[in-house]
RNA sequence: GGGCGUUUAGCUCAGUUGGCCAGAGCGCACGGAUCACACCCGUGAGGUCGGGGGUUCGAGCCCCUCAACGCCCACCA
């Protein structure tokens, strides 16, 4: 027999064990059954999973456990993400607190190794919380997006594109992390207003008497600029066009340009100071002047002023905070602005690094770029035509407005941890250019002097800067040359020491783990996956990026279908995130709730909202819980409960042996009507991506109908011999195909039931119903729906549910003792025997023939009139039958007043008008009866 | 500033193409140690569906408008 009482700690692990000893898990490509295949988001290896990682990976698991019930051939592909800025900020950040040293102390290679080790670490934890939580992934086939597999498919997607022109080198302004030293993304980064000032700057137009006066909030980069700005339509200022201002401190000559994008004439004085190489709207400018303004980088790569402009040396090497002390005192000093009037109070909105928390300087470098144009086209296509469709469907267009816009995408990160661009330059300068062997360096096809059998593994570019006067050569290397790299490296050839953006090698996360670019019996199998599963967050930067590299590489789209599942928010309405170090590790919850009360209660979650509130708090041992998982906690007793019920039942009554006849009681036919019904709302559900829907149709079928109305019902058909032996099978049948529809919810418990239930009765399958017996939960087929026509009983069984209610109903509201049996009469309508032996049963009354005594409480239910006796309170009655009046009088208006007007009889379908005569008629006669 | 979304019972949320007296869980009230289950059983109270206007025979659902909140994008030198 099953326990009393199941710890889940202990069942769990069990189960646990028994799946991975058996392999239950495990892909075969070779195996039969159409192919389902999903990719896990890969989690970041920086940290532990919380509960937004926990709801994304029960629904895939959902999928996954019901498909392969549904005798497809699954696979779930686990991994973790290297996740490249985020993981190399909390190693540095721990290298500094426990060894007070740097990156650069430890080199390229010492950090690398201590990132490594982390990775172990917390990928192993990773793991562990997925596979607590009952992921059935294949184990087996584990990726990281920095292992050899992934590598392999970035350098080669790297290589196509360089060779396609995709990628392209380009001096962007880029998002400066002066702490981490390096460039982020968009992205990565924050914006918070600051409390700063606004100084107004006096700029003497050269050859007048006359300035004009520049707003600034950043003063220190007046050094910088390289021009002044106005609106040419502007008639205060457009006679200063093409005319030049002194820049104070620096006396540098720069012209004065008119910009009609750059300049609000309504704004200030009209006049913008243009800072090509640390503004992003002054770089649009530059850019739009065709290289005719200056571009002048003033930081280094720690935030510091550089010393390449000789009048900056007064301020070389000191922080951009101090320089701006400085300079504004300077300027004062020179005059140029006035200490009382020209610094006002001002409110600025300052980025700042996600990873660092330190204000983000724009900053002018060279990068590596994916060209968007024509890639993001066919990704576009995909989602518009329908190819690819959105689960709720209105994230689609956060898709296409992100990649409509098809901006560059920069792909370099000045980083060691990721995958380094395979990419070797060789620069050419005026000066060396002058020595004849790189002379004809440059201007022969250098592939020509290399080996033939390389000349298709390696593709140059060649790129001239007109800043510097500096021509370069990019070599591009194949994966698996790491001769031609050597001789590469021999010629002067230098590696890129930049790595690749980590969305580049999760955007091929869907074929990189199949094994692309070898044609591998599971890319033919698997790819393209059916579904992908993900939060709305990263909707632009993975899922647009995957199905662009999936279209390019593979010429077809990564999966079907992507379901966007609601965010997790904490009590106070905030984004649960590692970040903000207010996630909740679902193990915790699994050690107070058990996992499958996590799993369950967050498919109830997982609604087509966007985001769900989860309020936590500590239990007595400091552990974070939440009440709202009581919701699967308790669902999970009752379904132990009632089969623990169930299996002692079945284990004595005389077992059905062969030739079960069409079950014909009326609990029996019912609880199988309502089995068929729920069947079809979980396929529904299963469809649509509904995950509530599908965890509502279980609780509501389990417990409301199985358990309190069957159970209760058939109790006493289980005690009578003569009846027990059928009503077992269909008990049998009922609980076996609910155990089924359940398991990818709640799987763990349901295979320790399974076990148990295949000990008492090992075929448990009823005429017209398959369920073929498996020894192991995970393996069973999905179950097929009742075959009958049970609608005759399940109008009866409802009838006499309604009558059990009223008269339940009564019981309270007339204080009648609990184990007391009341007697009640008939005068109209009619029950058949069962249905009256249920109301007996479940209502504990009796009925008797014969006229109703007096003075007995009357009722009326399910289309009879009933007369309950011995009820004792005739006060309570009297407010019972005055309520029930009231009610009945506003109903009865209600409906008159619709079928009065005569836009609703001529308008309104006809059943529904003969529908609502039907309720003024029962009305009316309630009413008459009550009277 | 632009875009998307949310607002339904005390709380957290369902509510399909407009059509039975708007639902669930928790909480609350009342009754219950009945031999599967007190993490339970039975019953009940509680909502003018954010405000206003419109379309319709009929609106929680469609349209307009206002308000509050959330997210994304772009950000004024």
């Amino acid at each position: 027999d099953l326990a009393a009482k199941f710890d889940p700690t202990t069942l769990e692990a069990s189960i646990w064990k028994t799946w991975q000893d058996e392999n239950c898990f495990l892909a075969d490509p070779t195996a039969p059954g159409e192919p389902y295949c999903i990719v896990i988001p890969p989690p970041n290896v920086t940290g532990a999973l919380h509960l937004g990682h926990a709801i994304n990976n029960t629904l895939q698991d959902i999928l996954i456990r019901a498909h392969r019930m549904k005798g497809f051939n699954v696979l779930w592909i686990p991994g973790v993400d290297h996740a490249g800025i985020a993981t190399q900020a909390v190693v540095e950040k721990q290298l500094k607190e426990k060894e007070n040293k740097t990156r650069h102390d430890v080199g390229r290679e010492g950090l690398v190794e201590r990132i490594w080790k982390w990775k172990q670490e917390y990928g192993d934890r990773i793991v562990s919380q997925l596979q607590r939580m009952g992921c059935s992934c294949d184990w087996s086939r584990l990726r990281f997006t920095l292992d050899d597999m992934c590598a392999r498919s970035v350098r080669e997607t790297f290589f196509k594109m360089f060779k396609d022109g995709k990628v392209f080198r380009g001096k962007r302004l880029v998002n400066w992390d002066t702490h981490l030293q390096t460039s982020i993304s968009d992205d990565e980064l924050y914006t918070e207003t600051v409390k700063t000032n606004l100084w107004s700057i006096r700029y003497p137009i050269d050859g007048t008497d006359q300035s004009m006066t520049v707003a600034t909030t950043r003063p220190e980069t007046m050094l910088a600029d390289t021009a002044v700005a106005v609106h040419p339509d502007d008639p205060r200022w457009n006679w200063a066009i093409g005319k030049h201002v002194r820049l104070p401190l620096t006396h540098r000559l720069i012209p004065i340009i008119g910009d009609p994008i750059l300049v609000d004439m309504t704004f200030g004085s009209g006049c913008v100071k243009v800072t090509p190489a640390h503004d992003p709207n002054d770089y649009a400018v530059w850019q739009r002047e065709g290289g005719k303004i200056a571009i002048l980088n003033l930081m280094t790569l720690d935030g510091k002023v550089n010393d390449a402009d000789p009048s900056w040396a007064a301020y070389a090497g000191m922080t951009f905070s101090a320089a701006r002390k400085k300079v504004v005192e300077d300027l004062c000093a020179g005059g140029f602005m006035n200490a009382d009037t020209d610094i006002k109070p001002h409110e600025a909105n300052v980025s700042f690094s996600d990873r660092s928390k330190t204000a983000i300087q724009p900053y002018l470098s060279d990068q590596w770029f994916v060209r968007m144009a024509e890639m993001a086209e066919p990704a576009l296509e995909a989602v518009r035509d329908g190819t690819i469709k959105f689960h709720p469907e209105r994230h689609g267009q956060q898709y296409l407005a992100w990649l409509g816009e098809k901006r560059d995408w920069p792909i370099s990160r000045q980083l060691w941890w990721g995958h380094r661009i395979p990419v070797w330059a060789r620069s050419f300068t005026r000066e060396n250019n002058k020595g004849s062997a790189s002379e004809s360096s440059l201007d022969h096809d250098p592939s020509e002097r290399l080996k033939p059998e390389f000349r298709d593994q390696v593709h140059f570019q060649r790129a001239h800067d007109s800043t510097t006067g500096t021509t370069t050569r990019y070599a591009c290397i194949r994966p698996g040359n790491e001769e031609l790299e050597t001789i590469l490296q021999n010629a002067g050839y230098i590696q890129d020491p930049d790595v690749l953006d980590t969305w580049f090698s999760s955007g091929l996360w869907p074929h990189s783990t199949l094994g692309w670019p070898e044609n591998t019996a599971d890319l033919a199998k698997w790819y393209p996956g059916a579904v992908l599963l993900t939060g709305r967050d990263i909707i632009t930067l993975w899922v647009a990026r995957m199905v662009m590299m999936g279209i390019y590489n593979l010429g077809q789209i990564p999966f079907r279908h992507v379901v966007i599942n609601p965010t997790i928010l904490d009590g106070k309405g905030e984004r649960m995130s590692k970040s903000k170090g207010n996630g909740v590790d679902p193990v915790e919850i699994i050690d107070t709730h058990g996992a499958d009360a996590l799993r369950f209660t967050l498919a109830t979650m997982a609604t087509e909202t966007q985001d769900v509130r989860l309020p936590v708090k500590k239990d007595a041992q400091g552990r974070n819980t939440s009440e709202k998982f009581d919701l699967g906690r308790n669902f999970c007793t009752k379904l132990w409960n009632a089969s623990k019920f169930v299996l002692s039942q079945l284990a004595s009554t005389p077992h059905p042996t062969s030739g079960i006849a069409n079950p014909t009681s009326l609990p029996d036919q019912w609880i199988l009507s309502r089995l068929a019904a729920t069947l079809a709302a979980v396929e529904t559900a299963l469809e649509t991506y509904r995950f509530d829907a599908y965890a509502k149709s279980l609780y509501d079928f389990f417990w409301g109908d199985f358990c309190d109305w069957y159970l209760e019902a058939i109790k006493p058909a289980m005690k009578d011999p003569a009846r027990g032996s059928s009503t077992a099978a269909v008990l049998a049948a009922v609980l076996d195909a609910a155990l089924r529809l359940l398991h990818p919810v709640i799987p763990f418990i349901t295979e320790a039931i399974w076990s148990k239930f295949n000990e008492v009765l090992p075929d448990r399958s009823l005429p017209g119903m398959s369920l073929p017996p498996s020894k192991r939960h995970v393996h069973a087929l999905w179950p097929t729906a009742p075959t009958g026509d049970f609608s005759a009983a399940a109008a009866e069984f409802a009838r006499a549910q309604e009558l059990v209610g009223a008269l339940r109903n009564l019981r309270n509201e007339h204080k009648v003792e609990t184990k007391k049996v009341i007697y009640v009469t008939t005068s109209a309508g009619t029950l058949g025997d069962e249905a009256r032996q249920l109301v007996e049963l479940l209502a504990l009354c009796h009925f008797k023939p014969g006229p109703p005594a007096e003075g007995a409480a009357r009722l009326l239910s399910a289309g009879m009139e009933l007369f309950a006796e011995g009820i004792i309170d005739p006060h309570a009655e009297a407010s019972r039958l005055a309520k029930r009046r009231e009610e009945l009088t506003k109903l009865a208006a209600t409906l008159e007043a619709r079928l009065a007007s005569p836009a609703y009889t001529e308008k309104a379908p006809q059943k529904l008008v003969d529908q609502t005569r039907q309720q003024l008629a029962d009305a009316h006669a309630e009413l008459a009866k009550l009277a």
